[in-house]
RNA sequence: GCCCCCGUAGCUCAGGGGAUAGAGCAUCGGUUUCCUAAACCGAGGGUCGCAGGUUCGAAUCCUGCCGGGGGUACCA
């Protein structure tokens, strides 16, 4: 039940016989900020007023007069210019709480028409162990992945891996030059992952060397890795079978990293896979005249003030330009795709500008594309976040940190709990704490990184959440109640105390916030309805005595609003792909 | 040069036509024989960068300016 949208029906049927076009005024309902007004506003009187040429207040008395909703409403007060505040019916509002109670999906409804999605986040280069840089848009994709599967769209989520880049030729150069094979044997992927970092000191070095040169060198290592790569691309037999030898090992790193975030793919085309078809794709361009040739390479000219977008190099190489086409065909013809997120940093708008309007004029116009910006990730100094020396960190030395973080918070908080549990809660804490950190930041600004913030249990932190998800869980704990049986029970509901009301109210507004979060693609949607809901539930708790309820029945009524947070919480948390354990 | 994003409390940030602009941290004060105090309650703190404009109503939309960041033909 979306309450909002409830209104916006009434209101639209109360407007029939008033206004040309209902449908304009949609939005002018929404949750008041200060709940002396109510608890929904109605801001439709004063703009309907100015269309019929009539005074905002007897509109707003006539809608109030036409709207049927007592069943649900308190009578509607008119404040101000011509506000209409609305008050739910604290029975209704008690029976709503018990609906909820019996409802798996938690009162949210699937949507009318599922549209069919296909989501790029993450994207990493293989053969280079992930960085921050990787964090948001692994993060923010797939909770924007969690949430419209949830909302009952076919989502389909590809991972679109630079697999095919000059990495591959240091890989390639780092494994005829210094192969190690006995580490080779024993483990794999660890090597891939000593011979890309030892390439990229030795290019370092080498750079390093000629940097007193007046002209700039050519850093011979990097040099080299640049002709392995070009032989890999020209099909080089030897190349091409160490590629395909080394890939499975590069996958099997990255796959560490994502089991560890819970992280999962449908696909994971990359660049490689689409190689076959960049021919192709610039021959067909050329031929529908949209490129051209110029100063030796083949590009699409767009904008009097833009630069044109190189689709074949003068050295005959594609570009990721041409690569992002093929992969924008695949998309639409084998995966139908009605809409296709890009989750990826803000840095290249104009590409993805340039690639949608190439695509357009190519004819896959149909194709609803939609680049999800976001900021860097900054230090406390405000500038991008590095290394102490300056290189970038690594996405796994980061998780390894924030969990260690938690382990030590956990221990001081938890002593009690065995050491196992302790473990698996601050690996849990921990994670989630990077996860809900950046989720909770609004996604189009740079977001300052800082442990004490994110690891924070007070304020609108992952902690905070899991803390008051254990803290109802152990409610039920404490009074041995066989949770699954008691489900099965029939509670009614009453809402005399102010934080019972309060609670209600933050409970029966997931489906507002899911669609919030959804319909601009913004997880920090979500985060900060969790914060409105665990908000309220920390008072609630405060002063509202559950076990120790004058009553059977006050106290199973308490219970209701206790199980409904926790299970909102939880599936709210899990929709940001976070994991809130039963007890911290 | 051109294009894009940003400027809100001491700090980090929400809010992106609607009522007196909110939160966390920090500061100051209060709460524990009681279900997890990893908590709760309260107080102070603002020229929403500046100036115009549109509107019944602007932090929000438009224009200009100032300040910061990013991008900008053969890396992805």
């Amino acid at each position: 039940m979306n309450v909002t949208q409830l209104l916006e029906q009434r209101f639209a049927d109360a407007m029939t016989e008033l206004a040309v076009d209902p449908g304009a005024f949609a939005g002018l309902i929404k949750p008041t900020k200060d709940d002396k007004h109510g608890d929904y506003q109605a801001n439709l009187a004063m703009p309907l007023a100015k269309q019929l040429g009539r005074k905002p207040r007897d509109v707003a008395e006539e809608l109030v007069r036409r709207l049927q909703a007592d069943d649900f409403l308190e009578p509607p007060e008119i404040a101000g210019p011509g506000f209409i505040n609305l008050r739910l019916r604290g029975d209704w509002l008690a029976q709503q709480m018990q609906s909820l109670f019996h409802d798996e999906r938690l009162g949210v409804a699937a949507v009318p028409k599922p549209q069919r999605f296909v989501i790029d986040f993450s994207s990493p280069n293989v053969a280079k162990p992930m960085h921050v840089g990787h964090l948001r848009s692994t993060i923010i994709g797939d909770a924007l992945q969690r949430l419209l599967r949830f909302l009952g769209h076919a989502v389909i989520t590809d991972n679109h891996l630079g697999d095919w880049g000059t990495q591959f030729g240091m890989l390639i150069h780092g494994w005829k030059q210094h192969l190690d094979d006995k580490a080779l044997q024993s483990d794999p992927v660890q090597e891939m992952v000593r011979l890309y970092l030892l390439v990229r000191e030795k290019i370092k070095q080498a750079g390093a060397a000629s940097e007193d040169d007046e002209e700039e060198a050519a850093n011979p290592v990097a040099e080299a890795c640049r002709l392995e790569t070009a032989k890999l691309h020209e099909g080089d037999a030897e190349n091409v079978r160490l590629w395909q030898q080394m890939m499975p090992w590069c996958q099997a790193e990255l796959d560490r990293i994502y089991q560890r975030l819970d992280i999962h793919f449908d696909y994971t085309l990359g660049e490689s896979h689409y190689n076959p078809e960049l021919p192709g794709v610039v021959q067909e361009l050329i031929a529908k005249g949209i490129a051209v040739e110029s100063q030796g390479a083949w590009v699409i000219f767009l904008g009097e003030n833009e630069p044109p977008a190189l689709i074949r190099k003068k050295d005959g190489a594609f570009t990721y330009m041409t690569t992002d086409l093929a992969t924008i065909r695949h998309r639409v013809k084998v995966f139908n795709a009605d809409t296709i997120l890009y989750v990826v940093d803000s840095r290249q708008a104009l590409h993805f500008q340039q690639l949608f309007t190439i695509a357009r004029r190519w004819g896959l116009e149909q194709t609803r594309l939609e680049h999800i910006v976001f900021g860097s990730v900054l230090g406390t100094d405000g500038r991008p976040i590095k290394t102490r020396e300056g290189g970038a960190i690594e996405l796994e030395a980061l998780l390894d940190e924030a969990v260690q973080r938690a382990r030590k918070i956990v221990e001081e908080n938890s002593p009690e709990l065995p050491a196992e549990e302790q473990r698996l809660v601050a690996e849990a804490v921990g994670i989630g704490a990077v996860k809900y950190a950046d989720l909770s930041q609004n996604r189009t600004s740079d977001y300052v990184f800082s442990w004490d913030k994110m690891l924070a249990m007070n304020g609108n932190t992952g902690a905070y959440m899991q803390y008051a998800v254990a803290r109802v869980r152990s409610i039920f704990r404490k009074g041995g109640i066989a949770v699954e049986d008691w489900r099965n029970g029939n509670y009614p509901v009453t809402l005399a105390h102010p934080q019972e009301r309060q609670l209600a109210l933050a409970l029966i507004r997931l489906p507002e916030a899911l669609n919030l979060a959804a319909q601009d693609f913004r997880p920090n949607a979500m985060t900060s309805y969790l914060w409105d809901l665990a908000k309220p539930y920390s008072s609630f708790f405060d002063q509202c005595p559950v076990l120790k309820a004058e009553s059977e029945s006050l106290k199973n009524s308490r219970l209701v609003l206790c199980d409904l947070t926790s299970r909102i919480l939880q599936q709210g948390l899990a929709l940001l792909g976070i994991h809130a354990p039963e007890r911290m």
